[in-house]
Parts: structure tokens; C-alpha cells; sequence
DNA sequence: TTTGATTCTGTGAACGCTCCCAGAGACTGG
DNA sequence: CCAGTCTCTGGGAGCGTTCACAGAATCAAA
């Protein structure tokens, strides 16, 4: 049982009361505190002891005005609000980069720049210095934000490929691409012949990417392209409902779509239930992402896996070590093909 | 366009800077940051002009070092990660807390803690006064993180009444209680007189009191409480569905279930699918929280709806003000019924 | 022993801000 | 006209750290 604040609230140890307690100066402890070189064994064990007698805990505020350094990293997401709760995988990636920046003990503060003023406010808060670093959530095409914080020289990781930003930035991405590629070579080993697809927004890289894997797939098998089997939707469930009754107009006789997230195949199945088309009989459902959404959806998708739990930890990896002075770096990371009933 | 940063990261203005530009003290211009009481309209004005000019932005390390506060609060989460993103209310708590604090310029730092080490590291991450407050949500008996959290005087709002805690803890919840009351009097409103109920954990206030609600509309409706038609789960889809094979197996004539979160009420109506009932026909489906999981089940979920921006802004409002010095506050939310496809 | 390096320690300066106090000036009321 | 009150301003002190530097101790080599 350590000493604690026992009644009233007094006030917290500082590194004085450590030096004191320990026998020996400030410079000391502090040293200890900081990876203890040039310290002997004995001080060592002397400081150590005394903060655990204490129970000292450094004063961040105090540290960060010495060193211009705030030791926590925001997590922004410059998205309209509406998709950060409607799309899973975001929590996915919060927890992991939460859990992964706590193994450093570096606080993460989530920062939502919906609005042009909050975008305003945010911008002058990371630019202050008031955080090391910045996990970037959003990837359409010119991002003033991102801008922004890349000309000041901000350390930023972005999460997928960020299609405006110079390629100065660092990022780490699934391998959206070949993840598309290998749900539409599934769907043609079933025998499916007209595919259709509903890709992303074409203004973001898994909009871009995947649409092109599929395309690629395609070509290879002899396919010729059908225009008719291509709509865009922009990851909301509404807009694969949309998009799949668009696709059942222009093309009646489709046996199977390739979706460009779960949610939006979540709308897909809607509309088919509603056109009468039994999934996957009649028609072959493949999702991307791997979301819990694949597995609520009926019946459950057939979707491609993306290896969030890696990613974040990627991202806060890459994001400390551009803190620690290195050069930005890419990061792409392999899918994997998860069937289900859809297919 | 304000002068920046350009090129070379120089060093940020401070007060000085501006003191200077504005022909003031540094006095003054800390009299205009902090509200511009006994400040002349002219030095008002030349400060904020020179802040302007020089892009200044307060330093909060140097402020938070004198002041005491750090003008951040902490978002902690001590149920088991999965719950987490698993459950869309979350998100919507946490978009909802963030933005109101947004309001307030004060950023929020998103808190961890679901094993016994990240529990050690976020308590003394908070005593140590790195944040002023703190928005909690578990609602678990006992939990040891808010015991402790609430022995060392830390501000704190829960979200829901948390059971373990004494009176003294301030929290904002929606009125669990009414909402089951509502919902069960409209399933009784439809003639179903076999009404089966999946509660949530019993210790939890959720748990708990929907079951209360249900149990007392029942008797109102001198109907005598069977109880092989009252299983529990653990908010999950998963638990759901067990919780409904075990009310089919208990109590095969049953004609409605009252389900005490939408996500459990996924599960439940694909059990029901697989036994082959109709729903709303055979069985009718009420959820609870109105969450997007609602929407996305087939079909669509008669729920109650819990006001969940109003909760985050409450629990926003209440902690401010107790970090202002105020005393705990209790705040109940009304809930209201959602009708949808499901009864 | 002397020299020079190497390890270890203590101490004054900052860092950028708010708090406090003293004092100047502008009013009021007697 | 002076005392009393209010508004407004400037500047010293100090918050709890790290950093730079100087000095002490230790040890090896000359």
C-alpha cells in the first residue's frame, strides 16, 4: 500500500520531494526518469524507491514546456460525422491505435473536424504544438486539413492511401487492390459471368483501387467491360441500396456484385430481397472490409478482410518513429478472402 | 491571410510577442485571454488586433503548469474492448461528448482500460491531475477504477446509474425504467399476452431496471409473471440469440419479446427465423436504444429511442460544472418508442 | 604523480504562462 | 479638496520540469 492522498486534496509530490526523499538532486532524478544514464546503481535504487514511496507522477505540463514536445498524438477524422458512427471500422481502428499508443503511454485526443469552423479551431490546435503527431482518418481528395498540417510540417500518418497530399506523407493502406481482385476472381470460380459492382467514392483510394482491381480481374478473364455493371456509391448502407437498384434497371441479368464495403452491401441485399432475387442463388454478394456488419448482414457476406488490428498498430508505429526525426514511409498490407453465405 | 509559419518551423509567438505588438504588459494581454475584465476597450483592442497579427496561440502546458487544471477531460471505458465497438451507442456517446466539449475548446482524451495494467496506468494517468475530469462509462457493479477514481475527488459523470458507486457520483441516464414501460404497454396494446422478455446484465442499472419496467406493466395488466419467459444476456447479438432459443424451448407459445438492446434483438429475430416464426406476424420484436443496429435488421426494429445527444451533452454539461466546483448531479432523460416493421 | 578521459552529481537558468500586488488615474460623495 | 472606491496597468514571483554546464570522483595510462 503506497502513500495516497488520504482526506482532502493536497498537493501532488514534485520532483523535489523525490530528491529530497531519496538523498540526492533534482538533476538526478530527473535523469532516472529519462532512461537513467550517467546514473550510479545506488542513486538509481534510491530515486525508484522514494517514487514509489511518494508515488510521484511526472508533471506533463511541466515537461512538455521544457521540451516543446506534448507526448500525446491526435486522432482526426475530417469526415463528415455521420460515417464515423455508421462505419465499424473506425472503432476497429480507434481501439488499435488507443491500445497502441497506451503501450507508450501517449494519451490519444480524438479530434472530429466535421464543420469549416471546427476544421478552423483543430488546425490552429495541432499547429500550436499542442499534440507531436496526427493519425489521419480520411482520405478524400483534397483535404484542406491535411494540407494544412503537411506544410506545417506536422507528423501525419494517414489511414489509406491520401490521393491529394504530395507523396511526402506517410500512410498505411490495405492492399485494396488486390483484395478486389481476389473477390472477383471468386465470384467468376462460381461461374458468374455478369458482375456488377458498386465501388466507393471515386475521390478516395479505396473508391479508385478497388474499382480497378475489378476492372483488372475482368480484362484477365476475357471480360469484356460493361459500363452498365458500374455504379458508385459512397460507403453508406442507403447508397448501396441505391446503387443496387440501379444496377438491377440497367442490368436485369446480373449474377453477382462486388461491394465496395459491408455497409453498402447491407443496402445491396435490401434491394435485391426487395426485387426478389435470392442471395446467393440468383445472385453472388461480395463485401470488403471484414466489418461486423458482414456477419449482422442476412445472410451473412462473404467479404474481404482488412487487417485493421495491424494497420493501427502500423500507423502509430510509423507515426513515433516520424516524431523521432524519420523520414515519412508507405505501408501496404495484405487482405484476406472471408466466405460466408453470400456467395 | 494572417502571417504564418512559412518555411523553416520557427518558433511560436508567445505572450511576450504580443505584448510587445500591442504596446501593452504581458499582464494585460493575459487579462484579454481570460475573459477582458478590467481591461480599457482600446487595450482590448490593440491585444486581440496583435493577436491576429502574430498568429499567437495560448501555450496550454505553461497555463495548465500554473493554473493547476489542463483544460482536457478523459472518455474512459472500463467494459471489455469487444463491447465496445461492437455497441453503436458508444459511438455515438463519444462523437456527442467530443463534440460538446469542442464547444468548450477542451479536448478529449479517449481512455482504455480493459485490463488489470491499463486499469494501474489510466488511475495514476488521472490522479496525477493530467486530466480535470472524467466521463465514464461502465456501468458494472463494482467496478474499481471509478471507486477509486471517486476516493481521490476526481470530477466524474457515469453514463447510466452506476450501481456500485454511493449517492455522490453524478450521472445522466435516459429513463430505462418508462422506456421498458412503453414498450411492453404497446406490445400488450396488440393483444399479445405472452410476452417474453431478454433482459441485460442484472448488474447493470439497464439490466435491471427494463426488467423492472417490464415486470410492473405486467402486473398492471394483471398478468402473472412466468418466469421461463425472462432469460438474460449480455448485450450482445450473440447473447441474443441464445436468450431466444432458450425462451422458444421454455415457452413455445410466446407471442412477443421485449429485448433490452437492439443488438440482442438481432439475435433474436434470427433465431426466430430459424425456428421458423414470423416476425411481426407470429412474434412480435421490441429492441432497445434505437441505435443503428435498428435499422439494419430485417426487419426493422420497433425500439425505444434513447436520447443519446441530449445524454452527451448532458454528462458534458454536469461534469463542467463540477469541475467548476458545483455539486454531483443526478440527470434522468426521457426515452421515447420508435415504431418500425417488427410489431 | 600527473594527465586525460569517463562517469556521476548538483545547481542555476530557462520554458510561457497566471497570480498577486502595488500604484496610477478617474470618478464619487462629503 | 481630500478620502474612499473603483477601474485599469505593469512587473515580480513562481508553477515543475529539463537542459547546459561546471565540478567532483574514479580509473587507466603515461
Amino acid at each position: 500500500m503506497t502513500m495516497s492522498n488520504t482526506g482532502g486534496r493536497r498537493r501532488p509530490p514534485t520532483i523535489h520531494d523525490v530528491a529530497r526523499e531519496a538523498g540526492v538532486s533534482r538533476g538526478t532524478v530527473s535523469r532516472v526518469l529519462n532512461g537513467g544514464h550517467y546514473v550510479s546503481p545506488a542513486a538509481q535504487e534510491a530515486v525508484n524507491a522514494a517514487i514509489r514511496r511518494t508515488g510521484y507522477v511526472v508533471n506533463r505540463h511541466a515537461r512538455s514546456l521544457i521540451t516543446g514536445r506534448s507526448d500525446s498524438v491526435g486522432f482526426l477524422l475530417t469526415e463528415p460525422q455521420e460515417r464515423f458512427f455508421e462505419d465499424p471500422n473506425f472503432n476497429v481502428l480507434l481501439r488499435g491505435c488507443t491500445q497502441a499508443l497506451a503501450a507508450h503511454d501517449i494519451p490519444l485526443l480524438l479530434m472530429l473536424a466535421g464543420t469549416e469552423d471546427e476544421r478552423r479551431r483543430i488546425t490552429r490546435y495541432i499547429t500550436a504544438g499542442h499534440v507531436d503527431g496526427v493519425l489521419l482518418v480520411s482520405s478524400h481528395f483534397g483535404d484542406p486539413v491535411a494540407e494544412e498540417l503537411r506544410e506545417a510540417g506536422v507528423p501525419l500518418v494517414a489511414c489509406g492511401k491520401p490521393i491529394g497530399l504530395g507523396s511526402k506523407v506517410s500512410y498505411v493502406a490495405a492492399d485494396d487492390r488486390d483484395g478486389a481482385r481476389d473477390m472477383v476472381r471468386h465470384l467468376l470460380s462460381l461461374g458468374r459471368r455478369r458482375v456488377g459492382v458498386v465501388t466507393g467514392p471515386l475521390d478516395t483510394p479505396g473508391g479508385v483501387e478497388r474499382l480497378a482491381g475489378y476492372k483488372e480481374v475482368l480484362a484477365e478473364a476475357g471480360i469484356e467491360i460493361d459500363e452498365q455493371l458500374v455504379v458508385s456509391g459512397d460507403y453508406s448502407r442507403a447508397s448501396g441500396e441505391a446503387g443496387a437498384e440501379r444496377l438491377l434497371a440497367q442490368a436485369p441479368d446480373l449474377d453477382a456484385v462486388f461491394v465496395a464495403s459491408d455497409l453498402m452491401a447491407q443496402g445491396v441485399l435490401t434491394a435485391l430481397e426487395h426485387a426478389g432475387r435470392r442471395v446467393p442463388q440468383d445472385v453472388a454478394v461480395g463485401g470488403f472490409d471484414d466489418s461486423p456488419a458482414a456477419v449482422a448482414a442476412r445472410p451473412e457476406l462473404t467479404t474481404i478482410r482488412q487487417p485493421w488490428d495491424r494497420i493501427s498498430a502500423e500507423m502509430v508505429r510509423v507515426l513515433l518513429a516520424q516524431i523521432g526525426g524519420e523520414d515519412p514511409a508507405a505501408v501496404i498490407l495484405p487482405t484476406e478472402l472471408v466466405r460466408r453465405e453470400s456467395t
